[in-house]
DNA sequence: GTGGCGGGTGAACCGACGCTAACCTAGCCC
DNA sequence: GGGCTAGGTTAGCGTCGGTTCACCCGCCAC
């Protein structure tokens, strides 16, 4: 009766759609592997997703939104930008590496999206560079603003390679391999 | 009657082929497309290449190739590892400044291609990376054989999102920007 | 019980698109 | 000049896959 009541089958449908389309894209993949491997077949996505379109909106809004939910405090915490800046590349790096799935189909599979919802997660995405740029700018004061948003880009683009690396390096020795590498690219002179 | 006749073209059917494929992916893109594109129409395209798959196909093997091109010679001319990679770094960012539809093309749309032509591909991408994990093994004994290749792919993925990034930033200083982020990410511990 | 209703099914629709077919026009070679 | 070839054209075929339809079942609410 509650509305917060878990539809598990969408769950479970999304779930299976994100690995099916980090896999072999979403062009790829039919509504029907996407029913079959969550349990049901064919056509009864549509009990749950108004178009196959719906569900990759659904997964990479969701990834989005996990980014943003977490870099929102972060600069107001910390009033030293090296801390700050410290801070985003650990949460990025604990977020790329936990959910690569879901970042390997953001990256890959934005173009598949329609325009005005590309447009509307693109506006949520620069929000969450947003932050990146503005401690980093304070940082690098040789940088100007078109070099700042590139070295931003640069380095999350980076981290999310990770959504495309065999994952047989052990998670833990790989968080702080990134972290350093994404430390050094962005502030070393 | 010479085989070396320039088949204009062609050429002009994959610069436009590459355009479209980078701007709206390979899937959104039709034969129709890209012959207009091109200044004829339609299935005139076949007269030129044998299917839609065989002109990315044309265009990732091309990317491939000026790539492994480059780097063939490097690793034997210069015998100080520190040295070799610097030159490594300068010669992907130029390519990948220069050529960015056809490295956008390349990341992005590889999953469209046929498996086995994936596979020579990816082969031949191996190719490329491997003079980097040997040079990088040598500088940064530290790193375990799977995380020198972590750092390598990462590194390049860095360099290769340039594709991705609008040109408001001026060439020469893009150039310079990303030798220092992709030469600190590598070398920094 | 019975009437919605959430969720599932197989069959069918249909529009898009890659590709083929048939034909046409230069040019070139002898 | 007559055919071969290169490189176009338009019309149409085939199929694939997303979506819809009609129907069905199990569960509460009353």
């Amino acid at each position: 009766m509650p509305v917060t009541a878990a539809p598990a089958r969408r769950e479970l449908l999304l779930a299976a759609a994100a690995e099916l389309f980090a896999a072999h894209g979403f062009h790829d993949v039919g509504i029907d592997d996407i029913g079959n491997a969550a349990g049901i077949s064919g056509p009864g996505v549509y009990r749950h997703f108004a178009s196959k379109q719906a569900i990759l909106e659904a997964l990479c809004e969701r990834g989005v939104d996990i980014m943003l939910a977490g870099v929102q405090g972060i600069s107001a915490q910390h009033d030293d930008p090296a801390e700050a800046l410290r801070a985003m590349v650990e949460l990025h790096v604990d977020f790329a590496v936990a959910r690569r799935v879901l970042i390997g189909v953001w990256v890959r599979e934005q173009r598949a999206l329609s325009p005005e919802v590309r447009r509307s997660l693109r506006r949520r995405q620069r929000a969450y560079e947003q932050p990146w740029r503005q401690v980093l700018a304070r940082l690098r004061d040789d940088l100007d603003e078109g070099e700042v948003a590139v070295a931003v880009t640069a380095t999350l683009t980076m981290l999310n390679a990770t959504a495309v690396v065999d994952p047989t390096v052990p998670a833990e020795r790989l968080r702080t391999l990134l972290r350093r590498m994404a430390w050094a690219a962005l502030v070393v002179r």
